[in-house]
DNA sequence: CGGGTGTTTGAATGGCGTCAAAGATTGTGG
DNA sequence: CCACAATCTTTGACGCCATTCAAACACCCG
């Protein structure tokens, strides 16, 4: 099985395009993130990207790899909590988030820029940059969301619906990235990681995962994932019909709350 | 068994403790909780709260009995995400929230004021309420923190281990808004609530709540929990050692990211 | 008193974890 | 290029934790 798989690295092109999906940029805004350049850093494989105990940890963005964020617990056991891609913003939200305490470490070799400045610039011009801000908050109400739907997967959902459902999403956020090329996608999830995100073990998810093959709904080897039945996988993993959340449309940023 | 149990009204006092627990308020901010009146709304128990679907929502605070916010499953099963106690605030964040997007059930009757004004007043005059502001953003962190706690508990504990430590975090909550009495405090969730909360069948939450009272750990009769061993559940639980996370000492509002 | 709801208990089934060991794959150094 | 180690995948056997089904038992309320 030859496939060619996109590798080009994450660009602010790709964050452009991610973002304008969730609601309008103005030439201005994009401008701002085109010319915004930053020498990127390099986390390998299995090391920490973003501790947690340093509080003053700059935000930044993945530009290529996955990372995930993970606890360890008093056993040993890890549990990963949520799966962060390229176009995935660490520690950029408006006002501290629990998540952003929580340790990340690189799943593959994570490249990493710096955004600090450029969410600054954002916040010091709020005017200038209203869609920027509303896109980028957005950004991280779809975060949140995915671990409310993990949360679901892990409290009420047997191993075949967890394993379906988590790969359909793993699916659909690479493909929203551009990182999906003919129904195939690369994974740097070992079996093992897999079983540490959905609360299985190591066989049985080998087992499961077994199954969705013989089943024909997915090819999974070498770590390149092939949806065969995208619809026949959201219907095992009993996803509700509108699956697509609408963004909000209308964000109102001036009334309730302190919002 | 014969238990004083406080049944006073959360009061603006209540809050104004809590919040001071987080941080140092202002006499000034003090004075704007105390004087804050609000007729309070009830909620009928089994009755919505707080619909996701309108996103007009106003903030609003729980002041007496208990709430959820649950996702309910194409098969009819229930996931509940969140417990809410008197004290606690809904949609009452700074910025959109994903778990402001699920449903709030009552669970028993509960009595809400609207805080939109409030949080609006705090708004509008950050620098006269900073205190408030910050201690308020730190309630719903704590929330945020107790989903991923809740999180852990379902990808990676047994039911024993899921029960102590929902009961425990259920205990220490009760306890800071001053809910409990001798050890005990009215928990008004059915086994079978208990179940939807923790993935757990409604008769596998009784043997292991059995188990725990045969054990000498805790005494449930009637809706009333009595901690009977706290220690020996936080054991049990497996929790790490430094349970209590500690506020971040200096949430800094003014570096970095949007925030 | 009766019905509804919640709790408790038993027995049987099965999903999933653990243990163990054999392939398959990848990467590394000679 | 091959050999070797390390990691990951795969498979079988076994046992336990937890679900399901079923039915009795307690409790509350009108």
């Amino acid at each position: 099985m030859q496939i060619e798989l996109p590798k080009a690295p994450f660009s602010m092109e790709l964050l452009i395009r991610r973002l304008a999906a969730l609601g309008p940029l103005s030439d201005h805004e994009r401008s701002l993130l085109h010319n915004w350049q930053q020498h990127s850093k390099t986390h390998m494989a299995g090391s920490e990207v973003f501790g947690f105990k340093d509080q003053r940890q700059r935000p930044k963005l993945i530009i290529s790899g996955w990372a995930c964020r993970e606890r360890i617990m008093a056993n040993g056991r890890r549990q990963l909590l949520s799966i962060l891609l390229p176009g995935d913003l660490i520690g950029g939200c408006v006002n501290q988030r629990a998540i952003d305490l929580v340790e990340i470490v690189a799943i593959s070799n994570v490249r990493v820029i710096d955004i600090a400045g450029l969410l600054r610039a954002v916040k010091d011009n709020p005017d200038e940059y209203n869609g920027l801000a509303h896109t980028l908050s957005l950004l991280s109400l779809y975060e949140e969301r995915r671990l409310l739907d993990h949360m679901v997967r892990l409290g009420s959902q047997p191993a075949m619906q967890r394993i379906a459902g988590f790969l359909l999403e793993l699916f659909q956020r690479c493909r929203v990235i551009g990182y999906v090329s003919a129904g195939s996608f690369v994974m740097p999830l070992t079996q093992e990681m897999l079983g540490n995100a959905l609360g299985l073990s190591v066989v049985h998810v080998n087992r499961v995962v077994r199954q969705l093959k013989v089943g024909g709904l997915i090819d999974l080897h070498g770590g390149i994932v092939k949806i065969l039945d995208a619809a026949g996988l959201a219907e095992i993993a009993d996803l509700p019909s509108n699956e697509t959340i609408s963004a909000p449309d209308k964000c109102d940023w001036s009334t309730g709350a302190l919002s």
